[in-house]
RNA sequence: CACCGCGCUACCCG
């Protein structure tokens, strides 16, 4: 069996899932719980989730590692319901079990659900440390991240990265600077890090200069620096990056799309859209919605809202958006209501549509029940 | 012999 495990791990290492299935399928009663957990992460890897999950579905018996595997992948994916659904089902979690979920909590603001997760558990490994304070950067919570980070048993470059990250998302791009020369080593994921530190400031030129000082560049940075151009409307620049880059992906595609919308060129965005409508995701798709509900073509954005494959809640917040901009106060509590899940971007919209439509009761009501509080 | 933590693109305010 471990020959034939290597075998099947080897296949695809070599890029060929099929033969590795072959492998697998061949006297298939001789597989362990590790030849199951290795062909679904093979799978789930090769981004083929669907087979990935029927293999899981009649696995005989379900592993901690198994779960894992598919909670990982659903997480990744920012399917967080269907993640937590399979980690309340694995019967007996491991720390990494423990530590995916504390991830889960940490990518959905959940901060005292993860503070109490974190001491609830037997033991920490590095990882556990990181998604924590990844939970306080998402709501801000500096001083708390501060004190878990000084005192965790070693910093790994990983754990200076969220350091970072968590500056540069709370925008403040000296303290983040200050960090990134500071920290012991850096990695390719610091310098895209802080190249989205100068984004998020808004300091194009601070982020141009650090993008050409970069000793490497992959497709992250290309793209991010695409989208710095493309966010503030500066459609030549987008261009010539995206056309200088190596590569490009459906992440560079929809930056593109962004320069060509928030350049007001809404007619060639449309047109570069409808002939790749192919590779579009959800970010495409909300890209156009969010463009034609800005310049008010509410008619045209609910078009596009109800063609869609899946909404995410961005693309029910930017509907919600056109319709309170547009003065439709009425679909935009409807939509509220009817929506899966809302977030603090959806009490802000509202409340903003309560304003404009000048009721101040209401306002202050609506006020009044909002969650949370930014 | 399998699974986990950090970076790029879409929504409000900044």
């Amino acid at each position: 069996v471990l020959l034939r495990n290597s075998l099947i791990q080897m296949y695809a290492r070599c890029g060929s899932v099929s033969d590795a299935r072959k492998v697998f399928d061949d006297q298939a009663l001789q597989n362990n719980i590790y030849s199951w957990a290795i062909m679904i992460s093979i799978y789930a890897r090769a981004g083929d989730l669907d087979e990935a999950q029927a293999l899981f579905d009649r696995i005989p018996l379900r592993s901690a590692v198994a779960c894992n595997t598919m909670l990982a992948k659903y997480a990744q994916i920012g399917d967080l319901e269907r993640a937590m659904a399979i980690a309340r089902e694995i019967e007996a979690p491991n720390l990494v079990s423990l530590n995916l979920v504390l991830s889960i909590y940490a990518r959905s603001g959940r901060c005292e659900a993860a503070e109490r997760l974190f001491f609830a558990m037997p033991y920490w490994t590095l990882a556990s440390w990181t998604a924590l304070i990844t939970a306080f950067a998402y709501t801000g919570q500096m001083l708390k991240l501060q004190h878990f980070f000084a005192n965790m048993p070693q910093h790994d470059i990983v754990a200076w990265n969220a350091l970072l990250d968590a500056h540069a998302q709370n925008a403040n791009l000296e303290s983040a600077a200050g960090i990134f020369w500071r920290m012991p080593q850096r990695n390719l994921v610091s310098w895209t890090t802080m190249l989205a530190a100068y984004a998020q400031a808004g300091n194009i030129l601070g982020a141009k200069a650090l993008f050409e000082k970069m000793p490497e560049r992959d497709s992250v940075a290309w793209n991010a620096m695409v989208g710095v151009y493309s966010r503030c409307g500066n459609l030549e620049n987008s261009k010539r990056v995206f056309d200088e880059m190596p590569e490009q992906n459906n992440v560079s595609f929809n930056a593109m799309l962004l320069g060509y919308t928030q350049a007001g060129h809404l007619e060639s965005a449309s047109v570069l859209f409808e002939r790749f409508q192919y590779a579009a995701d959800v970010f495409s798709w909300t890209t156009m919605l969010a463009a034609f509900a800005a310049n008010g073509y509410i008619s045209e954005a609910k078009r596009i809202f109800d063609k869609m494959p899946h909404h995410s809640i961005v693309s029910w917040n930017s509907i919600l958006t056109g319709y309170s901009q547009n003065g439709h106060l009425e679909h935009a509590m409807e939509g509220f209501h009817v929506m899966p899940r809302r977030n603090l971007v959806s009490w802000n919209i509202l409340l903003s549509a309560y304003s404009l439509a000048g009721n101040v009761p209401l306002v202050r009501r609506f006020f009044e029940q909002m969650p949370e509080k930014s």
